[in-house]
DNA sequence: CCTACCGATCGGTAGG
DNA sequence: CCTACCGATCGGTAGG
């Protein structure tokens, strides 16, 4: 059943998604013209229509089946979990590695969120959670070594965490970049995980929320 | 100089850069069209080339002038600096709810990111640097209580895990964020915290960087 | 009768 | 700052 050749429309639709998606990431949703992407995909016009009712269905297929999390969760499945510490580590590596790999993964979110204002975000979360569970999984595993986290709050900071690499590198010009050296994501990591572990006494080990 | 009533040329640049300020943040800057803003600002689509040559210089204008830096600065700057903690916990306070009153001011950003690849984002830098001194002075007052981490990765941190709070809550759908109960906040700012102060001893406490 | 698609063009709107 | 338009292109659909 797995690698059978593709049916002849089934290969035309993967095509026209490809294009879309190539396109989309260039150029967001309304500075791409349905005339761009059939010429990229190699279809008409008219055929396209075939496919796909409208340019917005266009838009929540690739959502839906380009989105990141296809990337990222069997990547975060992979990483062999010895410590917490290294597992952090060897995971936001890998996550960084795939994100320059398709420098525009984070695009569809964005655009997902100027221009449609997350009107398909629910359909995604749907999708998405039921491949959550080994994560949950391997979260409880090391739960003894973290502070009182919530799980839900300790699986937003982590998420958030590595956006927030991602998104100050998105947003620093060439200039400002080369003032923080290449170890930068080292030091995020690094933070993270000395703001998330149990460091066994002190200031800020009060409860956080484990409702 | 202050408060004088705006010359006739002056208040109708104003009312285009209101107008297309809310229609961007509503569709996007390509989603959003001269007619609509015109109409908006009610001036004719002829006369709003007397104050902008092009749709992308009214997108600059609002960039450059209604960027959040413009109301987050000025709102670092004011909160009364007691010790660290308390700062932080503040400031986030205050730029939530800053964020939370002007929904959309992330919104700049994103559009800037997705419809314009970053293009501007030099210049919006060259415009914030000299605004910076009073915030560099205020961490450099604190340092000795902080883990040696090189300012401007300091800098960059505490802005990502302002972004990555306000992202995650953007990505969320409402079913999700019900979670996470309303301490969210609380609980980045704790985590942030005991990443970046200095606990005395133990692991995590190797230097990051201070090059 | 199906699928996948063609060349041509629809009514309206884009930035200028 | 207006009215009146331009060349071109928009998303979507016609019959075959």
């Amino acid at each position: 059943m797995v690698d059978e050749p593709l049916r002849k429309g089934e290969a035309t639709q993967a095509r026209i998604l490809d294009a879309a998606y190539s396109l989309f990431m260039e150029q967001g949703y309304h500075g791409t013209s349905m005339r761009q992407i059939v010429e990229r995909a190699g279809v008409t016009t008219g055929g396209v229509y075939n496919h796909f009712a409208s340019k917005e269905e266009i838009w929540v297929a690739v959502f839906l089946e380009r989105h990141p999390y296809r990337a990222i969760l069997p990547l975060l499945r992979e990483v062999d979990s010895g410590t917490l510490e290294e597992y952090v580590h060897s995971a936001a590596q890998r996550l960084v590695g795939e994100l320059n790999k398709q420098q525009d993964l984070l695009h569809i979110m964005f655009i997902e969120l100027v221009e449609f204002n997350g009107a398909h975000i629910p359909q995604l979360f749907e999708r998405i959670a039921p491949e959550l569970r080994p994560l949950v999984d391997l979260l409880d595993a090391h739960v003894g070594e973290l502070r009182p986290i919530a799980p839900p709050l300790l699986a937003r900071t982590f998420l958030g965490f590595f956006f927030s690499y991602y998104i100050t590198e998105a947003m620093m010009p060439p200039a400002v970049r080369a003032l923080m050296g290449d170890g930068a994501l080292d030091a995020f990591v690094d933070i993270y995980l000395h703001g998330v572990v149990a460091g066994g006494e002190g200031r800020g080990a009060k409860d956080l929320f484990t409702t």
